[in-house]
DNA sequence: GGACAATTGGATAATCTTGTCCTGTTTAGG
DNA sequence: CCTAAACAGGACAAGATTATCCAATTGTCC
């Protein structure tokens, strides 16, 4: 149900704000969450455009986050690569009504709020911080879990 | 968000709802619904295979749906025709961890989970009676509203 | 059985998403 | 100023989604 495009952009951030504020390559950030580097590169550039990340060509250059990832929101990431599609008028394209939405395509909208409230409460601080087996990013462990 | 197959689908079934228990053709819910019809067609082929909807070959015949539309909920409908695609594994591949999600596909996949909820949660009974200004389907009318 | 109504399914095309590759441009640092 | 590092962007290809058309099949009714 969520694209690609934004599971990588997801993946994108999350490790950036792991690494905060140290800049990361793309080639860095694809080997770390397992996202085939060129195309990537074309989600940076989104994120890049929309202002979510800033980057630095040469060296010592690479994608740092614009926000502090205890103010950046998975919802504003989102939003940033791939509008979450809001149903806002009728898709049948009838105006006989005005801006209200039909039983069933307020349903689905509904849906769509629920998700939408659901990333907006989210900051990739939160996500950093929440103890867990699994760390942040679902990435190995830099050290291994001691064995019980 | 949600594909245009599951738009159609759901705007298929809801006119199915309407006129139940009556069999519509392809052509009359291609028309209602202001779906292209060829392609309804092949919508309407996968949810009779998933069992939502039956088709009657012949004069008279047509789609009917399988259930009463108070027992038939719109996430039935979602999953016949392309499921909700729950997150129940690391998408990196990392089996590193069990079952558990990191941080990030939690929540993803508990927006998800949100989006299961309610779509469990509405029938296609509750979609046609509800009390509105908006016709179920977005549809126009059949007999036209007072003017004040 | 014949005529007509309706779904089924295959072939095909347009468009979007995902992915790859390569060249150019910017930038830091000697 | 030169080199190497890094992003930017265009061209292109594979695959999935959306859409169209048509022939074949199944069914009803006379």
């Amino acid at each position: 149900m969520f694209s690609q495009t934004v599971e990588y952009a997801l993946r994108a951030v999350v490790h950036l704000a792991a690494e905060a504020p140290a800049p990361r390559t793309t080639d860095q950030i694809a080997a770390a969450t397992r996202v085939p580097k060129a195309y990537l590169s074309k989600v940076l550039q989104g994120l890049s455009r929309a202002g979510v990340v800033h980057s630095q060509r040469g060296i010592g250059g690479g994608m740092t986050l614009t926000k502090d990832p205890a103010y950046l929101t998975i919802l504003e990431v989102v939003n940033a690569v791939e509008p979450l599609g809001r149903i806002r008028v009728c898709p049948l394209g009838l105006a006989a009504h005005g801006v209200r939405l039909c039983p069933l395509h307020r349903r689905m909208d509904n849906a769509l709020a629920a998700v939408e409230v659901a990333f907006a409460q989210t900051t990739l601080a939160e996500i950093l911080a929440e103890p867990t087996d699994s760390p942040p990013l679902c990435e190995v462990p830099s050290k291994l879990k001691v064995r019980r």
